[in-house]
DNA sequence: TCAATAGTGTCTGTTAGACATTATGGA
DNA sequence: TCCATAATGTCTAACAGACACTATTGA
């Protein structure tokens, strides 16, 4: 059994789920890397490896600009995965979730690619549950952060807004309700801007310009998954 | 300037921060340890080395399992911190939240002891983030996770439970909508058992013990705290 | 008896979702 | 013209919060 240094082993990695919207649903950034025994090509979450007396908010963006070329619009961190094996062979990995707004995924090499979720290739099992646990967190913060609208451009529809939401969320969702929430929340302001899309009547462009409202909170949810 | 063997440096801290309710609001365990240069002694979070092949939830386990004496009722990982200075100078630190509930607090030794989260001793920076942190993680997972049972007995008064929402979430909320929500939710069944706790009317003790109703999903909220 | 807490019923304003309708462009 | 999409108004059921009230114990 060949193992690797033991200095290396006690590292760990930074991986990088960077996400941007792509055919009504999110797609995914992996990595080519070539095995160095048996040739094969497999694609993987880009990962950084740490370096001593580096600062790990540091180690981040440096993985993130070094998969997706830019430094990060909106990224937070997920959380430390060490249970299954990583590409890598790292005991620890840090992982981060970084948001590409729409039209804004390129990629840096042939090294790079974007994948659809639904067209995923087989990944290591730690890197599967990275991504889900990413996706996940990006849900799951819908409601206390604007990162919906850090996957669209500048300027979008309010139909571009509410699809993103249901994209997030895996459901479908109420466009008068929608609107009205949004309103109500002084979240968006109209721009003096059209767009034709197709058939139908064109859309007012709206830009995210928060209000600095008094949320009212409300009472308590019940909302248990298990 | 002496440091600290390279070998070590390369290690990462899995610290744990332990909740329990006491006196109306939240206490955390801290461990004594005393500086081994000047002698003073000073309060740290808990924390556990990782050892090179022990997985990472193993040693969350032995952690935790170390600080409050038993395995966790629940707990899970808020995330990795490496930026501020950490008592044990590591680089890296992994950090679990695990909830002890109501009356089983106890301490190991004269090296642990309960803490107010109102009369903290000054700790670490990155400690304290973790602190921070971790507080956050529970309180938004409120509406998702049964936390709040996790921090009470077996069997509790409503009142209690509210009581631990409010504890929680840091604010007053009312009792006609606060047991209506959780019957619409049926969350809990009532026992057979009355207590009598000062001058009141008895309370009827409840037991945790969701139905498997289908929640039903609603409209998007914009709560942004931006 | 009074004080204190548990538990419930009723009312009202708010809101989510259903439905319908108007508006405006392209095919 | 027909069709597709935007945008908005109206109605209803559900719900949060306020308030009041009853119930039941200890002091």
């Amino acid at each position: 059994m060949s193992r690797e240094p033991r200095g290396k082993r006690q590292q760990y990695t930074v991986d990088v789920v960077a996400l941007t919207p792509r055919d009504d649903q999110l797609a995914v950034l992996l990595e080519r890397r070539s095995d160095s025994k048996d040739k094969s090509v497999r694609w993987v979450l880009p990962w950084t490896v740490s370096r001593t007396g580096e600062i790990l908010a540091d180690i981040a963006e440096r993985a993130i600009i070094r998969s997706t070329g830019a430094a990060p619009i909106w990224s937070t961190q997920v959380g430390a995965f060490g249970d299954a094996p990583h590409p890598g062979d790292a005991e620890l990995s840090i992982v981060y979730v970084a948001l590409v707004p729409m039209g804004h995924a390129t990629v840096q090499s042939d090294d790079f690619q974007w994948f659809l979720l639904s067209e995923l290739p087989p990944l290591a099992e730690r890197q599967n549950q990275m991504l889900q646990e990413s996706v996940g967190a990006v849900r799951d913060r819908l409601d206390l952060y604007p990162v919906a609208f850090k996957l669209l451009p500048a300027t979008f529809t309010l139909s571009e807004l509410q699809h993103m939401y249901e994209l997030l969320l895996g459901r479908r969702l109420h466009k008068a309700s929608f609107r009205r929430a949004l309103a109500a929340a002084a979240l968006v302001e109209p721009t003096d801007e059209w767009r034709s899309e197709g058939r139908g009547r064109p859309a007012q462009l709206y830009r995210f310009g928060p209000k600095k409202r008094r949320r009212g909170r409300r009472g308590v949810r019940f909302d248990l998954l298990a």
